[in-house]
DNA sequence: TGATATCGTACCTGATGAGTGCTATATGAA
DNA sequence: TTCATATAGCACTCATCAGGTACGATATCA
C-alpha cells in the first residue's frame, strides 16, 4: 500500500494542535492526551520535528513545542521528509547522487529513468504545495465545486491551490 | 522514505517495454532479459498485472504478456493499486470502509480527518493523470518550460497533461 | 535542589518487502 | 501422444523497517 505511515500522519495531528494553539509552547504529554497518541511514540515525533527545524523545543520546566513557522510555511513534503526521509517516489530516481545509499542495479540500462524523474518532481511540487494551512481548513466549502467533479480529466490541475483559500 | 516499492518499479518497467512492442506476446524471461530484471520476480510482477487484467495472459508454448489496453489508458494509480494495493496516502482515509483492515483508532477525535480525505482525493487525481503514454515520452521537450520552473506557485497545477502531449 | 520536560540513543517485536522454488495447468509443435 | 515452453498459484525464506518502548543525560524554572 501506497501510503505515509503512521508516525507522518501522527506528526501532522501534532502539528495541527500546535497551529490552533499558536504562540504557545505545549508539551508532547498535553498534546498526547489531547490527539489520543501515545505519549512515548509522540516524544520521538517532535523530536524529528524538531530535528527538522519545522517545530521549536524548550526545554525544562513549563518547556515543550510550537510551531516554528506560520502554517502556510509549513509544507507536506517537508513533514514527510523530517519523519521518513527524502521522497523518492521511484526508488532510483535520485541514485545519480553519489552519496545515494540505493544505488540502482539497472542505473544504465532503465528504460523509465528520464520520465520517471520528471514524474518525480511533479509529484514533488504536489506534496510542496501542500501547506499545513489546508489541514487546519476544515471547510469542505473552501473548496470550488467544479475541483472535486472533474476527474481525472483535470486531474492533478489547478484546485490545490484553492483549497487553502 | 516515501515512495513507490521496488515491485511496482519493476512493474511500470516492464509495461514500458510490452507497450514499445504493442500488439506482440512477449515472454516474461524476454522481458526479464532486456530489462535486466530478475526472472523469478518479475514473473509474480506480471502475475499480478494479469489479474489485475492491466495485461493479458497467454499460456502455454510461444506465450506470454501484452498490453490489455493502449498506454494512454494504464494510469499510474491502477499500477500502483495493482500492485501494492489501493493507495491511502494517510492510512485513515479509507477506514470509514466497515472492510478495512486497518481502523484508524483516532476515528472519532482525529483532527485531520476531513481535510485528510480532500488531499488523498488530490493525490489519487494526480495518480491517475499520470499515464503509462507519459513514461514512454523520453522527450523533455513535450514539458512546457514554464512548467519546469514556477515552483512552488504554481505547483501540481497545469503541467500533468501537457507531459503526453 | 527537585520537579518537569526535552534530547539522544538503544532496544524489542511483528509486519512487510524482496526474492526463490515448486507443482499444476495450458498451449503448440513434433 | 508426448514434450518443451510458459503462465498460475502457492508457500516459503531472509532481511529490513515500521511501530512502539525505555532510560539516562541535560536543560529550565521555581
Amino acid at each position: 500500500m501506497f501510503a505515509l505511515n503512521k508516525k507522518t500522519g501522527y506528526a501532522l495531528i501534532a502539528l495541527t494542535h500546535l497551529a490552533r494553539n499558536s504562540g504557545e509552547v505545549v508539551s508532547a504529554r498535553t498534546v498526547a492526551e489531547e490527539c489520543h497518541i501515545p505519549q512515548a511514540l509522540l516524544t520521538n515525533v517532535l523530536k524529528d520535528l524538531a530535528r527538522a527545524e519545522i517545530v521549536q523545543s524548550h526545554r525544562g520546566a513549563a518547556g515543550g513545542y510550537q510551531l516554528a513557522n506560520p502554517p502556510e510555511a509549513v509544507t507536506l513534503d517537508q513533514v514527510i521528509t523530517a519523519m521518513e526521509g527524502e521522497v523518492q517516489f521511484v526508488r532510483c530516481v535520485l541514485s545519480g547522487d553519489v552519496s545515494a545509499a540505493e544505488p540502482c542495479d539497472l542505473e544504465l540500462a532503465c528504460p523509465i529513468r528520464s520520465p520517471a524523474s520528471r514524474i518525480h518532481e511533479h509529484f514533488k511540487r504536489f506534496l510542496e504545495s501542500v501547506t499545513l494551512a489546508e489541514l487546519l481548513a476544515d471547510d469542505l466549502k473552501t473548496v470550488p465545486p467544479e475541483c472535486l467533479d472533474r476527474v481525472p480529466e483535470i486531474a492533478g490541475q489547478g484546485c490545490t491551490k484553492e483549497l487553502s483559500g
